[in-house]
Parts: C-alpha cells; sequence; structure tokens
RNA sequence: GCGAAAGUGGCGGAAUUGGCAGACGCGCCGGACUUAGGAUCCGGUAGCCGAAAGGCUAUGGGGGUUCGACUCCCCCCUUUCGCACCA
C-alpha cells in the first residue's frame, strides 16, 4: 500500500479540475442556485495563512453546496487598483501594471495549490479597462441621477499617502492604509450620494438577519441617524435634538470654521476673535473629533436673539463644535448639556434650569453637573408644567408656525468623497471645457483608457495632470479644446459592485447583463474580514440600490449571508511581513500538502474567531488523514466492488448495528454543522470520532488487522460477513464523502480507489435516516439532590414511569436516599432522572 | 465615558432548547509492535482525598432564580472589539 503522499494527488486533481473545467458554471434554471463569495483581494505579493483561511471558509461552503445538488457560482478576482502598487513604483521604478500583474499570477498559483474550487474563467481584474470603464459608466448614470456631484470642501488628507481620504477611511483620525494623522484640506472634490440612500440603508439594517450584529451596530453608528429640529437664532441656525429646552439656550455656539465666523474674525479691530478661531482650527484634529483636548472658547462679542425667551445670548466660538455635523451651530443649555455646563461654568456665562425631573427639584446654583434626564418644563412660559417630552414636540409646533424652525433628520453619515490625487486607479470621466465648463465623458467614448505612461513622485498632486496628452482633449460639445479630470476613483468604487460583474463578466455592452444577476443574486454566502463593515459592506449595499433605482437589478440587498472571519496570529500577534511571522501557505502544502492545510485552518477554530497558528495542530491534521487513508486503502478491495447490498437488507450484529448509526448520526451532525451553523471545527471533529470508531469496529470485530507493523499493515483481513462489509462500505463511504470539502484531493482521490468514477459532486451528499441516526440503547444521568449518583442504561423510548422506578430501585442512588424521603422526582424522558430527598 | 462580545484542563477548543462539563485535536504518560521509534496501533490524562470502590471541588469572582446553571438574572473583575464632544 502507498503512503499517504499528498503532493502528487493534489498536483493529479488540480490538474483534473482545470482540464475538465469542473468549477465553471452557466445559468441552469432547473438547479437552485448558490453564490458563494469571498472578499476578492488586492494583490499585495504573497498571500499568508492569514489570507487564505477566508478563502478556505467560503471553499468548505462552496463544495459542500455543489455536492447538495446546488448550481455553486464560486468565482474570484483582483482588487487590483490602490496604493501601494503606486508605492511600489515609485521605490522601484517598476510599473504599477507589471507589479500588479506579478503578484496576481503569484497569488493565483497560490490559490491554485490550495485547491479552492473558483470558477477562474469569471477572474476579474478592476485595473483592466474592460473592468474599469463600467466605474465610469456607472459614475456617469450617478451624475445624470444627482448622485455624483462636485463641490469645493473640507476633506481628509493623508500627507504619507498624498490624497484625500473619505470619511470612512479615517480611522481614529488616522488614515486607514498607514495610520498617519489625517489632517484638513480645501478641494474640489467628486462625491457620490450616499446620503440619499441614508434612511433606507438604516431601516433595511433590521432585515439583513443573516449578517452579524456586530457589523449591523457599526453601520447603525455610524449612519448616525437623530430626529431634531433646526431653529433660527436670528441669522444663525442651529440644529438641536432638545428644543424642549430651549427656553435654558443662553447662548450660541458656533464652529470655528462657521461662515459667519470666518466673515467676521476679518473685520478689523477683532485680532483676539481671529487669533483664537485660527489657534482652534489649527488644534489636533484628532483631539477635536475625540474630544481628547480642553474645551475651549472665545466670545465674539455679538448677540442674537433668542426667539423663545426673547433676551439677547452672546455668541460664542467653541473649539468642540464641529463645523461638519449638522449646521456647525449650537445652542448653548448649559442647564441640561454636560459640555455647555462646563463651558457655561468656566466662561461665566449664566446657567438656568427648564426641566425639573420628577419628584425632585434642583436649581442653577446649586448644580454640579447639567441635568439630561427626563422631567417636566419649568420656566418655559406657556410650555412650563407639561413633561418634557410633550414639550419637545410642542415647541417643535410652535417654532414651525412661527416660520423659525422645522423638524429635521440629521445624519452623521456623509456623502462619499471618491476623488483621489493618485495615479493607479479609474479616471473619472469628465472634461472641462472653457466654452462648456463640465463635460461628462459621452458613452461612446469610454473607457477613458488610464495612460500607460506617468511620473510617479509621490508630490500629492495628480500624477495624470503631468501627461500633456491625457489631459489636452478636445470637447465633445462644441469641439474646442478642453481638459481632463486629473483625479482618480478612490479604489473603494471597484469593490463597490464586483459582485454583480462576476455574473457576466465578459459583457462588453453593459456591467453586467440584469438577467444573469436575476439568476445569481444576490450572494448567498459571503465572507470576509469584520474591517469592511462600514467600508466596503455599506458602499456595496449602497451600489446595490443604485443598481436597482437603474433598472438592473430588483434586489436590494447584494449580500444575504455575511461571515466575518477572524484573523490568523502567529506568536500572539496578527501576522504581517513587518514583524516576520508570516507563514506561507506554500510552505506549509510543502510540507504537509495543502488538504491538512486546509483541514488544520477549518478545525482548529469556528471561522469567526481569531485562531493561533501551531506547527503541531497542522502535524496532527496530517497524522488524521494519514490515518483515513490507511483505513480506506485497506478496504478498497474489499468494499470497492459492486453487488454489495445495503446494509438495511441485511442481518446485522450488534456491533454491525452500532456503527451503522454512528455513521448515521455522525452525517446528520455533519451536515447541520455544515449546512446551517457554519460550525467546521465541529463537522470535522465529528469526521475523527466516525474514524476512531472505525478503527475500533474493525479492532474489535476482528475483521482485519489495522496497523500493528510493518509486515502486516499491508495486508487484508478475512472480513468476517457480509454484514460487516455493507457497514464497513456505508460508513467509509460517507466519510470520504463528507471529508471531501475540506480535504478535496483525497476526497477525490479515495473515492476513485473505492471504485467510483464520477467523482464526489455526482455521488452527491450522504443521507442519513433519522431511525437509524437514534442509538438503541442511552444513557441516562440519575441525579439526588442536584448531584451525579448513578447512570441508567436503558432502551431507547423507556418511559418516563419506567425511568423514576429504575432510578429509585438503583444501588447507587437507594445509597443516597438512605434515611431520607423523597420529595419529588423530576423525569426528563430519554434526558435524566432528578430526586430531590431530604 | 458609552455599547457589544468573550472569560471553560498544560494548550486550541466542545457542550442546538436550562439536563452526564471538558467531545475532538495538540501536548504529556504508559503499553504493544520493533534492531530502532520522533512511524503505527492500543490505553490513560481537570484538581484534591483514597489502595480501590467512591467522595469532594471545579466553567473569571460574588450573589440569585431552579429539582438542576458554562447556559438565565443582578453586582464586580479582566480581555477584545466598536463608538466616542454628533449638539
Amino acid at each position: 500500500m502507498p503512503d499517504y503522499k499528498p503532493h502528487t494527488i493534489e498536483q493529479k486533481w488540480q490538474e483534473r479540475w482545470h482540464t475538465t473545467r469542473t468549477f465553471e458554471v452557466a445559468e441552469d434554471p432547473a438547479k437552485p442556485k448558490f453564490y458563494c463569495l469571498e472578499m476578492f483581494a488586492y494583490p499585495s505579493g504573497h498571500a499568508h495563512v492569514g489570507h487564505v483561511r477566508n478563502y478556505m471558509i467560503g471553499d468548505v461552503v462552496a463544495r459542500t453546496k455543489r455536492m447538495r445538488g446546488f448550481n455553486v457560482l464560486h468565482p474570484f478576482g483582483w482588487d487590483a487598483f490602490g496604493l501601494p502598487a503606486e508605492n511600489a513604483a515609485i521605490q522601484n521604478a517598476t510599473h504599477p501594471e507589471t507589479w500588479t500583474f506579478e503578484n496576481i499570477a503569484h497569488m493565483k498559483g497560490q490559490l491554485q495549490r490550495l485547491g479552492i474550487s473558483y470558477a477562474w474563467e469569471r477572474e476579474i481584474a478592476t485595473c483592466r479597462p474592460e473592468y474599469y470603464r463600467w466605474n465610469q459608466w456607472l459614475f456617469l448614470k450617478m451624475l445624470e441621477r444627482d448622485l455624483a456631484y462636485r463641490k469645493r470642501s473640507t476633506v481628509n488628507w493623508c500627507p504619507s499617502c498624498q490624497t484625500v481620504l473619505a470619511n470612512e477611511q479615517v480611522v481614529d483620525g488616522g488614515c486607514w492604509r498607514c495610520g498617519t494623522p489625517v489632517t484638513i484640506r480645501e478641494l474640489e472634490q467628486w462625491f457620490l450620494r450616499i446620503t440619499h440612500y441614508a434612511d433606507e440603508l438604516l431601516e433595511a439594517s433590521d432585515r439583513l438577519s443573516g449578517w452579524p450584529d456586530k457589523v449591523l451596530t457599526m453601520q447603525r453608528n455610524w449612519i448616525g441617524r437623530s430626529e431634531g429640529a433646526r431653529v433660527k437664532f436670528g441669522d444663525i441656525d442651529v440644529f438641536t435634538t432638545r428644543i424642549d429646552t430651549i427656553f435654558g439656550a443662553n447662548f450660541i455656539l458656533l464652529a470655528p470654521e462657521h461662515s459667519l465666523v470666518q466673515r467676521w474674525s476679518q473685520e478689523p479691530g477683532v485680532e483676539r476673535l481671529a487669533d483664537s478661531v485660527q489657534r482652534f482650527q489649527s488644534q489636533d484634529r484628532t483631539g477635536r473629533v475625540t474630544g481628547d483636548i480642553e474645551k475651549e472658547g472665545v466670545d465674539t462679542g455679538r448677540t442674537v436673539l433668542n426667539p423663545f425667551t426673547g433676551r439677547q445670548v452672546p455668541i460664542w466660538v467653541a473649539n468642540f463644535v464641529l463645523g461638519e455635523y449638522g449646521t456647525g451651530a449650537v445652542m448653548g443649555v448649559p442647564g441640561h448639556d454636560q459640555r455647555d455646563f462646563e463651558f457655561a461654568r468656566k466662561y461665566g456665562l449664566p446657567v438656568t434650569v427648564v426641566i425639573q425631573p420628577d419628584g425632585g427639584r434642583i436649581s442653577a446654583d446649586r448644580l454640579t453637573e447639567a441635568y439630561s434626564g427626563p422631567g417636566t418644563l419649568a420656566d418655559s412660559a406657556e410650555f412650563s408644567g407639561v413633561s418634557a417630552d410633550i414639550g419637545l414636540a410642542r415647541i417643535t409646533a410652535a417654532a414651525e408656525e412661527r416660520g423659525i424652525g422645522v423638524r429635521t433628520v440629521q445624519y452623521r453619515l456623509k456623502d462619499w468623497g471618491i476623488s483621489r490625487q493618485r495615479y493607479w486607479g479609474t479616471p473619472i470621466p469628465i472634461l472641462y471645457c472653457d466654452q462648456c465648463g463640465m463635460v461628462p465623458v459621452p458613452y461612446d467614448d469610454l473607457p477613458v483608457v488610464l495612460p500607460k505612461t506617468a511620473q510617479f513622485s509621490g508630490r500629492g498632486d495628480s500624477p495624470l495632470g503631468q501627461i500633456p496628452e491625457f489631459v489636452n482633449t478636445t470637447c465633445p460639445g462644441c469641439g474646442w479644446p478642453a481638459r481632463r479630470e486629473t483625479d482618480t476613483m478612490d479604489t473603494f468604487v471597484d469593490s463597490s459592485w464586483y459582485f454583480f460583474r462576476f455574473c457576466d463578466p465578459h459583457n462588453q455592452e453593459l456591467p453586467f447583463d440584469p438577467e444573469t444577476v436575476a439568476y445569481w443574486g444576490p450572494v448567498d454566502f459571503y465572507s470576509g474580514g469584520v474591517e469592511h463593515a462600514i467600508l466596503h459592506l455599506i458602499y456595496s449595499r449602497f451600489f446595490c440600490r443604485v443598481f436597482r433605482d437603474l433598472g438592473m437589478t430588483s434586489l436590494d440587498e447584494p449580500f444575504t449571508r455575511l461571515l466575518t472571519q477572524g484573523m490568523v496570529l502567529k506568536d500572539g500577534q496578527v501576522m504581517s511581513k513587518s514583524k516576520g511571522n508570516v507563514v506561507d501557505p506554500d510552505d506549509m502544502i510543502e510540507k504537509y500538502g495543502a488538504d491538512a492545510l486546509r483541514l488544520y485552518v477549518m478545525f482548529v477554530a469556528p471561522p469567526e474567531k481569531e485562531i493561533e497558528w501551531t506547527d503541531a495542530g497542522l502535524e496532527g491534521c496530517f497524522r488524521f488523514l494519514a490515518r483515513v487513508w490507511r483505513l480506506v486503502d485497506q478496504f478498497s478491495e474489499t468494499i470497492g466492488g459492486g453487488g454489495i447490498p445495503g446494509p438495511g437488507d441485511l442481518e446485522l450484529n450488534s456491533s454491525e448495528i452500532a456503527l451503522r448509526q454512528r455513521t448515521h448520526e455522525t452525517i446528520k451532525r455533519v451536515t447541520v454543522d455544515l449546512d446551517q451553523r457554519i460550525h467546521l471545527n465541529t463537522a470535522v471533529s465529528a469526521l475523527m470520532e466516525l474514524v476512531n470508531e472505525l478503527y475500533a469496529f474493525c479492532n474489535q470485530s476482528d475483521c482485519t488487522r489495522i496497523g500493528g507493523g510493518a509486515e502486516t499493515s499491508g495486508s487484508v483481513g478475512t472480513v468476517a460477513s457480509a454484514g460487516t462489509v455493507a457497514v464497513l462500505k456505508e460508513a467509509i463511504e460517507a466519510l470520504v464523502l463528507m471529508l471531501s470539502p475540506f480535504a478535496p484531493h483525497m476526497g477525490e482521490e479515495l473515492w476513485e480507489h473505492l471504485g467510483h468514477s464520477g467523482g464526489t459532486v455526482s455521488a452527491g451528499w450522504p443521507q442519513f435516516q433519522e431511525t437509524v441516526a437514534q442509538p438503541a440503547e442511552i444513557v441516562v444521568p440519575v441525579q439526588v439532590n442536584g448531584k451525579l449518583r448513578s447512570r441508567l442504561i436503558v432502551a431507547a423510548g423507556t418511559s418516563e414511569s419506567a425511568l423514576q422506578e429504575l432510578a429509585l430501585a438503583d444501588p447507587q442512588v437507594a445509597k443516597h436516599l438512605e434515611g431520607k424521603t423523597v420529595k419529588k422526582v423530576v423525569v426528563v424522558g430519554g434526558r435524566l432522572v432528578s430526586i430531590v430527598a431530604s
């Protein structure tokens, strides 16, 4: 018998899968579809085990679904635009395209050596004009529908990456890629109007039952809906969620960026104001947003009328008021807002109490902190005496009636700024003509191709601007000279709809034929890192709705079920090149084979959890596979032939019945674990148990001698009975089939050894019979006063009264009941007997 | 600060609904087979007491509900993650 040698069989099957196009699919209305997708990869160079874990998880799901009769779409591609390629170009004098395609070639090889069952003919790379032309197409469609627009505004700037960042790409005040603190710049930028869908994105999140709560919570927080009102204090519009406290608004606070502040600080004789405003604006942005800096303000010397109290209130500028949220102006209610309270105490501004807590009375001069709880309005003219929530509604209505306020909903979510001052991205298909102004590139002229030659200086101006042949063009409207937009699109545009492109990746007329998405969509199972919770995942939900509103799909949501896989740690740390702790899958494949690697990564922890890499664990999985190999190989001749009757038709002895029961029970467990729970680790352990059971069966029934030494290990012993052959065949075939999503090469090889030529997919997923899966005898624990005292071995289905009798008669139990009276006996049928005595 | 998730042997982790805690694997210990074993097969392995039978204690800590709690409730500790002056 040849030992388990993974390399030859892995190579054999990978070649066969490729030449027979095993995983390529077409729409087939006769079969149920299943779209299985893992987040596509940024081609950074070499994938480490942490990266490929995700693909292995998806592959187990895809292969299982295929065996269960689904028409499975399982594609892969490359998120191929982006900064690292350009940075590498600056450092190594290679072209970003060269760098990218070399990396893709290497990583594709890695994935193929892992045996991931991708439909490679659908592979896409976003940096190809065949792909990014549809970014441009969609951009123009969005422009037509006013979902794309250009405006000058302050934007996040990463000084290291030398480009603008979207709000979603600023993490803790730093750049999501490199962590460099973000600064502010004012630029003309293109924006996509994601806020148009803010409410829908929020509401629909309640229906995403297949998503982790954690991700949904993050998205809801990010959208940050708050209901309130805008109220005019003279010329100043403030946004408040607490209009019920307006009678306590003793001052107005403006953000340093507020247009009035900017205007006033340019007037003569206000040096103190101008200096403070300047200082606030230059304060560390992170600190301003996170609240780490000291709250400061400066009096503008101006006042404005509080429209409800009729009193003049001073206008201050405060560094903690954010220009980008609401109207950049707030009413200061020191009695009922902690920030305003601190501010008022610091600068000696008056504090007024306008809400009295129920059953208590507070006064302004004794307050040590703002009171923000519920209560009854006080000192609020005609509104005094009503509860705060009723007051809120009435005051809002009054403001609307007087034309000085309006109910409104405010979002934290901002429109998505997509302009990037870099080269390696999708050119924005816009021209600027002196005669016609801004002109969209006509659809027929798409794609606007990224020019090959460019200077990669990393200087912070758009490299495309350095290429006259690119910039200078003619206006399609008037024929006069025009200039092209030189910014490129955020690469998150590419990834926001690629899952649709996979349905129809070679379409030259449209991003995709709506029919294909109607068949394949939505993605049934999507897995990837949680770090995309409010980036890629929210953008994709946005784009799905844009396509829907363009009439190209009827889907509201792109992803039905989402799994966020855990990271792989080595020495307690995330793998990274700079830490030097990466595990290269190729090294592990070299040592143990792809099947063992896959099995280990699936077995060591549930997919959502992070795992700590150990070579010893991998070796254990290799040993398990070798154990399966020996088992199957030893029986392949005996059970591999035809004409073996099914075990259901034979008289079986007790150990044969027991093995058969274990087989069916295991099928049931593994099926539930894989199909419903995606508990891949417990599915593997169930298979390990079945293997242990098979070894025990063989040793005990003496049907053959497994192992034992070099000269005996090759022999096939005599098999005692037709029943033994039948139950072994059933068990081993089920084992091989169920193992094959995890260890596909071995699965196919052993299936072939067992005399089957059609492959595991056509064999289908093994079926269990509920009646066979139930054990004939069960163990029923008996507790006395909550302590386990004995175990009864009884036939399954023993009645509760019989169980009670048996339990009370049990000698161990009787011992603990001595001198006591039984107060109560709880019998849980088939589960346990609990006796209470005293 | 607010919110969420988690905390189980030497280690990774099991325990669908409140019902035998520690499945499975790693590691370790022992046996068999062997010239040899770091291969293979078999067995043991939470702690404490005990020769054994058996008993006691154990799921971060402390309370509670229950015949019964890793699981539910309250308080506290630790870790991880998310949010963080959002008016």
